[in-house]
DNA sequence: CGGCAGGTTTACGTTAACGTAAAGGTAAAC
DNA sequence: GTTTACCTTTACGTTAACGTAAACCTGCCG
């Protein structure tokens, strides 16, 4: 490893994926890291590129939309149609997110009650039990 | 349709879901509609598996953490280990929500600036061919 | 020289959650 | 009676995002 260059095990490591994760997504061009020889060498910048990646899957989005939210980046393809339509997918998935915060809080709300009927009925179990014995 | 039942193709419109997927999650043993004749039945309860189903998915669990999350309000396998383990599963995605809000929101900042560099390029452009032309 | 720890390509396999036909049964409507 | 609207089962197809295996270079260590 030179100046801030980086082998593919060297990310894998680093960034908690697979070596083979990182081929992919080099098949899918997202990413076009230089070679010395056959092997394949990795910039700062393709590590950024991998980590936008990896957050816009924690996100929820598809490798397809990451790459284009990759696309936007680039100075090149740095449209706006494109920037606008990007952020409506964002905002999409903003709705989401808020429907799952409210999904979730109900499930908790239900768990809960649910959870409390258990441990009654188990405390009447266990009278009877004492009971009994 | 008789009182408070269903025919597969009324609870699809109903939940906005194909009648595929309905029978799907039968294979899977989510449900267990009665039968008239060939026909399946369903009942108002069944209507709530189906939306704790659908519920489920929303925040992000696989069918077959939904169909755990169902036996948890099945009294007869409403055991506590079962309970538990699962708020453990439910406070891990509340975790990753939080995560992805935060990813969210920083992608935001970051495609707002994106926006406002484009769109100052752009006024540049313009003034260039504002005088050229 | 042998072997190991890395790297490479090629290519078939896998999983989830249905989609999509094909082929047919029933019952009311025309 | 046949068209229409539902319903049924069986079964193969699909997509995404890699996993996994095979077969092969390559440099270095002892």
């Amino acid at each position: 490893m030179s100046a801030n260059t980086y082998s593919i095990s060297e990310l894998a490591r680093e960034l908690d994926i697979t070596t083979r994760a990182i081929r992919f997504y080099e098949e899918q061009q997202m990413l076009s890291p230089e070679r010395r020889g056959q092997e394949r060498i990795y910039t700062a910048k393709d590590k950024v590129t991998l980590k936008l990646i990896l957050r816009g899957k924690r996100i929820g989005f598809s490798l397809a939309e990451c790459k284009e939210l990759i696309e936007l980046y680039d100075p090149v393809h740095g449209n706006h149609k494109q920037l606008h339509t990007f952020m409506a997918k964002i905002a999409e998935r903003r709705a989401q997110l808020q429907q799952q915060l409210l999904d979730i809080e109900q499930m908790q709300l239900e768990l809960d009650t649910a959870e409390e009927r258990c441990l009654a009925a188990l405390a009447e179990t266990d009278k009877k039990q004492t009971v009994i014995s």
